[in-house]
DNA sequence: TGCTAATTTAAGCGATTGATTGAATCGTGT
DNA sequence: ACACGATTCAATCAATCGCTTAAATTAGCA
């Protein structure tokens, strides 16, 4: 059953994380996916009863894992009371998305792009069973940026970590593009580089003084 | 002329962003635009030519302005040979979305929704008369950021560029939601704290060290 | 093998897509 | 009032959309 053959289910959901990243959930068609699969349109629905439903199917199955395991870095963080490093808060906040991608079949830059739509492209929201999820969360990470003390009103942390998603999500969805651009510079960028440089940038930007100060 | 009658071109071009800042470029069909414009389907093809004219003209009508006086903005501030500083540079980069949007006759939510449409949507790439001007663009951005001899190698700076448009994109595209939360923190934000908001944390993010060191 | 349920298939459903047509209407200058 | 170019209109095109149906095929168990 997990060897060998591989099963229309399975290929339905390889074609369609594919179709998805390189085109965003507004732009690819049932044909599009089943064509690619080499399947017929009917087994969608079959499989999935509905292309919404298959669409969340794949939301919920990488947003799941990535987000447990930053609640788990978190806590972790936290453990016995402790106060959280910003650098280690910010750092159970991302790092899931790198972890994540290695233990993906699909190629490091298809699931960065899958993960840069799913933030990004709402078509209709997300799926009703995320949405809890995401609130604690995000309730979970502004206490941790509160408890640093860092002298800056709650709706400035706010801010920060929605840009520190924006920085995320761009650099998922269209990284490729700087990637090839760099690789001339500098030759070819692993994964911890980048990782490492986002960080740097985020880190730096939650602890700026508000005002233009430095 | 420019007074009284609102004419057909002008609605199809005010019903189009609308719809195109609500809903992205990919979900807007014809008939969307038309309806809502009040309009015939084929006033479309008569006035634009095409769907993706249409779109092509939207982009532009608002993209070259702002590019515009980012160059402007840029060599005022290396005016007689001088190293422009960084939160100038920045400044030259992200301001002119702010002077655009009063100028618009749109609210300032759609323009915004509408300038973050047009960073990342793609949706078969950039009007070609728009790829010249931003490679130009980026060109100068990037030799003013060299200038600053920030002790930073090359690619880094270009990742931070690259940073520093997520966060403006991710801002314009999904601000409105983090928005309505603040207010309830803070009152209503005004758009020169916004703008100085992202300034701060792009600015200490560029003049980061690198490799996690504070 | 033979029966049954699970799966896959071709064909087609009504609705909607972007685009085009030719006729009707409008505005303007004579 | 007339004519003529600019504009708007209803109607329609082929193509594609998500989804369903009923028949054909396959897989699992007796």
């Amino acid at each position: 059953m997990s060897s060998g053959k591989v099963t229309t289910k399975e290929r339905i959901l390889a074609s369609t994380e594919k179709l998805l990243a390189e085109n965003g959930f507004e732009s690819v068609s049932l044909r599009d996916i089943t064509n690619a699969a080499g399947v017929n349109v009917a087994a969608v629905n079959y499989h999935f009863g509905s292309k919404e439903k298959l669409f969340e199917e794949i939301q919920c199955r990488h947003i799941n894992p990535i987000n447990a395991e930053r609640m788990r870095l978190l806590k972790e963080a936290q453990e016995g009371g402790e106060v959280a490093e910003l650098r280690v808060i910010l750092e159970a906040f991302m790092r899931p998305f790198f972890t994540s991608v290695t233990k993906s079949k699909m190629s490091e830059q298809l699931f960065f792009k899958l993960m840069g739509r799913c933030i990004t492209d709402q078509h209709g929201g997300l799926p009703e069973s995320l949405i809890p999820q995401f609130k604690e969360m995000g309730e979970a990470f502004t206490s941790a940026f509160q408890a640093l003390e860092l002298n800056l009103p709650v709706e400035t942390l706010l801010w920060r970590m929605h840009y520190t998603f924006g920085v995320m999500a761009h650099t998922f969805l269209h990284g490729d593009v700087l990637k090839k651009l760099t690789q001339g510079v500098s030759g070819e960028p692993d994964q911890e580089t980048q990782f490492q440089r986002m960080m740097d940038f985020c880190h730096a930007g939650f602890l700026a003084e508000e005002g233009g100060l430095e």
